[in-house]
DNA sequence: CCAAAAGCTGAAGGTTCCTTCATATCCTGA
DNA sequence: TCAGGATATGAAGGAACCTTCAGCTTTTGG
């Protein structure tokens, strides 16, 4: 009895040729087009439809509703970023828990710097949508892999991995958005980033010392 | 020439009777209620009116529409938060940077945890907004307050007072909100809140050492 | 080459919502 | 007490939007 998650959220169809596999692709990118330009407000069928170049029709046969078209745009990024952590969590395995930390603001920093613009329009796009299952879910996630990469630390053994796990991602993964949220210059950026890997260097020190 | 930052978002009127006070209280209560309620997409003016006992009319006659509701609610709250720290600055004038940090993350927690569910709300709310004005405008007022607090501190002169200031108000405001964000439990809450204030000690030693 | 499947179209139904305004009630100061 | 401003009402206009569906075009597999 496993329940889907809405079912008004699940994919309508998923494309078979293609044809089919380039039109999903524009509506995506279309979304995030129209979300950058015109905000969540403004962001209706018709317009998502006419910007990706296909009719609404279109776009109602692989999305049952509307929110499903959000939430799927979220899930696909939430995907991609979990993903990226998972991969340098694999690659620091072992290392000195100074460095993983770096490597970890380092990953973060650049997945949401990269298209920034994309990070600013989902973030105001998850607002609308029943976001808990999404984020927790993508939480669960890179905590695991967090959590695994940090027991494996070069330092010694580290006492309590899920207090030092909860912490440096809270305050990794937190800063780097309230930093992306300013509207930073680059030599801003470059401190911020700078003095965030000193500041969980010196807290690594306190903890592991 | 100083042009109003969108004419559509200054309040009609402002209330003169009590009776009139008490109005436009009630719809400011209202709305966070249907906020945390049923979400944005469903904040209607209609919904609105009804959960604050007047009719619809009322609300236009101190909002010329309901972004201009909105928007008066987050002024309202971020005003507010705005002056704790403020305050909190004040008083900390010339204590160790230690002492400050401690403080900060004391007022901002206790700000966001207190009525969790209306920070939650809001934080639901100015996404659709033009929230860049509002959010700036925060931002420069704290930090004014806590730059000026950070250049008193006891612990001698600190070489970069901004870059200081940058780095602790990011992480600890970014930390806070994600904290917020995960559903963390009362123990792991405690734990972090700990850490967060650690990882500020740990990083001014290295800063003003 | 052909039939079936996959993909695409876009006008229109039906709903929801924002906003107005003419009217009615309440409050204050004289 | 009374006039006039302040405040409240809520039905209705009008605009915008989501979603459907019957029919058409393109692709695939044999």
């Amino acid at each position: 009895m496993t329940r889907a998650p809405k079912p008004a959220l699940k994919a309508r169809k998923t494309p078979m040729q293609s044809r089919s596999r380039v039109t999903v692709d524009a509506i995506f990118e279309a979304t995030i087009q129209v979300l950058l330009r015109d905000g969540m407000g403004a962001l209706t069928t018709t317009r998502v439809a006419e910007r990706a170049g296909v009719s609404v029709g279109t776009m109602y046969q692989y999305f049952p509703n509307k929110q499903a078209l959000v939430y799927a745009l979220n899930e696909r990024y939430l995907d991609t970023l979990a993903g990226r952590i998972e991969a340098v969590c694999a690659r620091m395995q072992g290392a000195p828990l100074a460095k993983m930390a770096e490597a970890l603001v380092d990953a973060y920093w650049a997945a949401k710097t990269e298209r920034a613009e994309v990070t600013r329009a989902l973030y105001r796009s998850v607002v609308e949508l029943d976001n808990d299952a999404l984020l927790h879910a993508f939480a669960a996630r890179a905590d695991a892999a967090t959590t695994a990469m940090f027991a494996t630390a070069c330092d010694g053994a580290v006492e309590d991995v899920d207090a030092l796990n909860l912490t440096l991602a809270s305050v990794i993964y937190g800063t780097v958005r309230n930093a992306f949220e300013r509207g930073l210059t680059d030599s801003e950026a470059r401190v911020l980033r700078g003095n965030l890997v000193a500041m969980c260097r010196a807290y690594i020190c306190t903890f592991s010392g």
